[in-house]
DNA sequence: CTGAAAGCGCTTACAG
DNA sequence: CTGAAAGCGCTTACAG
């Protein structure tokens, strides 16, 4: 039924090898030849069986991208530039989601489908990357994040710390003196970012109140709403807030609208990770804004040469380029 | 270096086929040479390779989904909720940003990765469905979305017609007299959506107004503030608007922000998707709300019947439940 | 520059 | 119930 590359050599009169060399564009073949199978080629409409060819090459161009959840803005604009970033390379992208702790780890103990993809961009939300060993996967891994490689693995990530201390302090020369924070805690991105926030804290010679650290479950805009509920029920409330991400940020203005509050004249917001939904929100969410395409390039170009062999024993740490997007949500 | 099936069966002391045959889950095998197998298979921690697999079965378990981009909201949530789906079923699914005509029409033609995918879920942005043919894919095929598979393929959408109806009622039920539309035009979405807002104007004996049905170049924030903006320059602005989708409602509720108009008093605003910004935007959106889980899972579901060699000639047309989500920007 | 042949790792008739 | 062997459609040494 499917037309098979010896369909093509019948046709061209020419040998399989001569097809195969023509596809995969290797040197020393006449025009005269070269013509000749592409026209049969096109008369058939050939199309390379992906299987056949990777079982025997021992690669597929395949490469998977894992994160927490495509449904979260963030992830799906990151996904997308991945993808992106991928085609202009001629490689193409699965997304896996991976949820929760088990399901992002058994993903990645088991090997990755079986021989399929050829290597792995891992956004690990439950997982210790440090307690991953490349005997775990086996196969070529670019990690993503704040979460420490261990030194096992190239990493691509924002500077958070430094981030985070850049938006403290744009909080702190506001005048603001109650600057709360919500999304503490976990063992990745909440840790990383009070530490930044803290640090500004410190460097501003300011006190940190743990009343103002808010912790709430999840990254999702209902955890802000409820966190900045919590603040203001406090004796004293913040006259400003520090997000770790955007979607807490817009539960939070949420709150902040019900509850009648003025921003930023009552309470200055900022956000991080600049996702579409904070430059139209209104007030327009001020936030980190993470050059994502820079990171989505990186991430592919990284995987790619680790998958050519290159790198060896050395692990690269990029850091990804990041602006301050000052927006109305602190008076910008 | 890769363990194989042939290491397996030598380990547990049975011929390949016996390792195969548990694997595949076949019956007839005892107990005792079960246990051997899959202790050997733990053992050798073995994977089997999916690319021949695939090879030889002709069946990969894997499906493509071909959605706009992935980077909006909507498509994000519908991803995620294929994602789910299909892995309750054992299949994997591969998320192909089509972006813009070419790319998606060439998706398809190009017969999706040589033999590696099963089937695929099409949204149609640029290629007319009616204009597909079974032979530009050869393979199983569900539509998505509003546009007329011309009886060739399975397809799964909403009652668009139907939705924009109740929606546009809504807004005339609310005594409002001057509804504009957001988002008409093009040959999909534009056109169905717009027959259910006329009908329902027509309904109630209200006459539609050219001036208030804005076209605008796409269905995101920026092309409903836009929008938004011309129909507020009209010498008689609307009271309420029906846009076609949230992101456009989204995009048009901050030019009202802008203008210092308040939603629902002044303007009253109608979306449709039910994205997650949307429910906590403020004001809250009131929006046309598809069960998307729904149209996930019958999507996928109609895909593996189809697969599995089922549904014969005949075409199916699954209509997605929808709710209308009266929410705060009309006053609920 | 091209041809004939082996082999990637599975599954599946075909025998036993 | 199990074993030996062919074959899915490619690519790649190996000869010529």
């Amino acid at each position: 039924m499917a037309t098979r590359l010896s369909d093509v050599a019948a046709r061209a009169g020419v040998s399989v090898k001569t097809v195969s060399n023509v596809i995969n564009d290797y040197p020393h073949i006449t025009a005269r030849t070269r013509a000749k199978v592409e026209a049969a080629i096109a008369a058939l409409d050939y199309k390379p069986n992906v299987s056949a060819r990777s079982l025997r090459k021992g690669r597929s161009d395949f490469i998977a991208l894992a994160i927490p959840e495509m449904g979260s803005p963030y992830f799906a604009e990151l996904g997308a530039a991945i993808s992106r970033a991928a085609k202009r390379r001629g490689i193409t992208v699965l997304i896996d989601q991976t949820e929760g702790e088990s399901a992002a780890e058994r993903f990645v103990l088991d090997g990755m489908r079986g021989q399929l993809i050829d290597g792995i961009i891992f956004s690990p939300l439950a997982t210790a990357p440090a307690k991953l060993t490349s005997a775990d996967t086996g196969k070529p891994l670019v990690l993503l994040g704040e979460r420490p490689a261990g030194g096992q693995f190239d990493r691509v990530a924002v500077d958070s710390v430094q981030a985070s201390y850049d938006a403290t302090t744009h909080l702190i020369s506001l005048g603001r003196h109650r600057i709360a924070a919500i999304g503490v805690g976990g063992t990745g991105t909440g840790v990383v970012r009070r530490k930044g926030y803290r640090k500004a804290l410190k460097a501003a010679g300011m006190a940190h109140d743990p009343a103002l650290e808010l912790a709430g479950t999840g990254y999702h805009r209902l955890d802000g709403a409820a966190s900045m509920r919590e603040l203001l029920a406090l004796p004293e409330p913040p006259d400003a807030v520090f997000c770790f991400n955007d979607l807490l940020a817009l539960g939070a203005l949420r709150t902040l609208a019900d509850a009648g509050l003025r921003v930023p004249a009552d309470v200055a917001v900022v956000g991080f990770d600049d996702i579409e939904d904070g430059r139209y929100h209104s007030p327009s969410l001020t936030t980190i804004s993470p050059d994502k395409e820079w990171l989505a390039d990186n991430a592919v170009a990284l995987l790619l040469d680790r998958i050519a062999g290159n790198g060896g024993s050395t692990h690269r740490d990029l850091t990804v380029p990041y602006t301050l997007e000052i927006r109305e949500s602190t008076g910008g």
